[in-house]
DNA sequence: TTATTTATGCAACAATATTGCATAATCAAG
DNA sequence: CTTGATTATGCAATATTGTTGCATAAATAA
């Protein structure tokens, strides 16, 4: 679990300031072992935070590098926080991505980074994502 | 273009009914070199076709294999057009997707394979999903 | 042509996300 | 520590995407 501390350095090293909402949204996705929905934060900050400032703060997050998108086939965005070195101008969360088919979790898999390819001409990448599907180590037998 | 014929013969060899919403919708989607969100489809069959058969529609074909959704980090949900040997037991589709981000199009790139990775203990995948983004083809000057 | 099965369309609804604006909180300067 | 400028918050209202139940219409098989 992170300190306190480090909640307020990481706003403060990407020049935000700081709010209860925005402590309690870093705290609830560090706190996560992976990646939360809109509503799935919205229950673990309590129901006094409006969703409207919570949808705000996570594109501010998005925005300034502090958190990112995970890819999915579904129709609901989930959030996870990025590693330390991220910032608005880059991202270094080139690591797989893993949706479990059972507990529907989407862990990132920080040790394993994303393969390269090779892709036709004129196709120029700037990012990549990867998405594995299939049962993850807290539901298999 | 694909022919009525090719229309009409995916949908009995996969033991669907053949009705003018889902041959539209089929045709649309093998038109189409990128993929499709539900309201882009909506426009291009024609506005006298209720949004729910829509959605319906697409519901079977991807159970069926004719169609599938592909990966990204919005919460839009898009459809492409699968390759012919798809069925509702098994998806062959493993290629890379692309993301413009110009004309924000997703393209299927048919012809790169998925890399394999290798996963941590315990965690077994059963789907692959990769995604780039960049500037395409189309956008390239 | 008829009977059975299944797709369609309507109405109503649910969930996710966004915009404008007034108020409240944060931070920096004195 | 107080004040002032800036920015975040919360409310109201709304947009968009997607879903469910049910009666009717259409498609296939006999």
């Amino acid at each position: 679990m992170p300190s306190p501390d480090r909640i307020s350095q990481t706003l403060t090293s990407h020049e935000l300031r700081q709010t209860p909402v925005r402590r309690a949204v870093l705290q609830v996705l560090l706190d996560s072992s992976y990646a939360l929905s809109g509503h799935e934060i919205e229950e673990r900050i309590g129901a006094d935070t409006d969703r409207i400032t919570l949808y705000r703060t996570l594109k501010t997050f998005e925005d300034s590098g502090l958190i990112h998108r995970v890819v999915d086939t579904s129709d609901i965005v989930r959030y996870a926080s990025c590693s330390i070195e991220c910032s608005a101008h880059e991202h270094f969360d080139n690591h797989v991505h893993f949706k479990c088919t059972n507990c529907h979790h989407i862990y990132c898999l920080n040790q394993v980074a994303i393969p390269a390819v090779t892709l036709p001409a004129k196709f120029e990448a700037k990012t990549r994502d990867y998405l594995l599907a299939g049962v993850c180590r807290e539901c298999t037998p």
